[in-house]
DNA sequence: CATTTGATGTTCT
DNA sequence: GAACATCAAATGC
């Protein structure tokens, strides 16, 4: 799918209902939406590479049925309790690490997933981490190929986001016109939430789902 | 082009 | 044993 029909398959894709009356609390997909626009870094002894952020799912704590909150304080989720500004980062599928940003105090369990960034730094590194990237815009249109791409790994879990090895800066804020929600990717609980913030007509947003577009038609 | 399938292994029931 | 916030290669038009 070419990005630009991404894009207007995402615009058409606009829930007709307002986000505000919709859920119990704001504060985390607030944050989601907010983070469009800021700078991701990452450092590790290889190097460090720096992308703006395109895309973002916000999972909303314990009574979102996607959340990983829902099953409890588990191994996996430890970090996920916060507190707010540090990174949850957990294995998906056995190989591919995901990126979260944590949202809420501690003992909630809300978090933002970055699904997508834009490079701007360390793009020749991040080439050598993802071989088989044969466009640039296949290097971190995902959050398992972001996280290949800058060295996101699970012993990052738990940092600080402000002096951790997985930093986030602020960056040239996204104007609400540039703005796409749709439903959140690859889940099958809460499918229809409209939790997934995108910047359209950017070329490294990942595609969105054909089927999301007779979705928000049906209803 | 679009859609389906296979890889892969940790976590939780 | 099933589920899984994915990706890349293979297959179908």
């Amino acid at each position: 799918m070419s990005q630009r029909d991404a894009a207007r398959t995402a615009r058409r894709s606009r829930p007709g209902v307002p986000l505000t009356a919709r859920f119990y609390d704001r504060a985390t997909d607030i944050v989601a939406r907010d983070l469009l626009g800021a700078v991701l870094e990452c450092s590790t002894p290889e190097g460090t590479t720096r992308a703006r952020i395109v895309e973002t799912e916000a999972y909303l704590g314990p009574d979102d049925p996607a959340c990983h909150a829902v099953a409890g304080l588990t191994r996996r989720t430890e970090h996920l309790f916060g507190p707010p500004g540090f990174a949850y980062v957990y294995l998906i599928y056995g190989m591919y690490w995901c990126f979260n940003a944590v949202t809420r105090e501690r003992g909630h369990g809300a978090a933002v997933l970055v699904r997508a960034v834009h490079p701007l730094d360390g793009l020749d590194l991040m080439r050598r981490r993802r071989p088989k990237a044969m466009r640039d815009r296949d290097l971190t249109n995902g959050p398992g190929k972001l996280s290949l791409a800058m060295g996101i790994v699970g012993t990052m879990s738990g940092e600080s986001l402000r002096d951790g090895p997985i930093i986030i800066r602020a960056g040239d804020p996204v104007a609400d016109e540039d703005v796409v929600v749709t439903p959140r990717i690859g889940i099958t609980r809460a499918a229809d939430w409209p939790l997934r913030f995108l910047v359209c007509n950017d070329p490294f947003v990942s595609a969105t789902p054909k089927h999301f577009f007779r979705r928000a038609h049906a209803t």
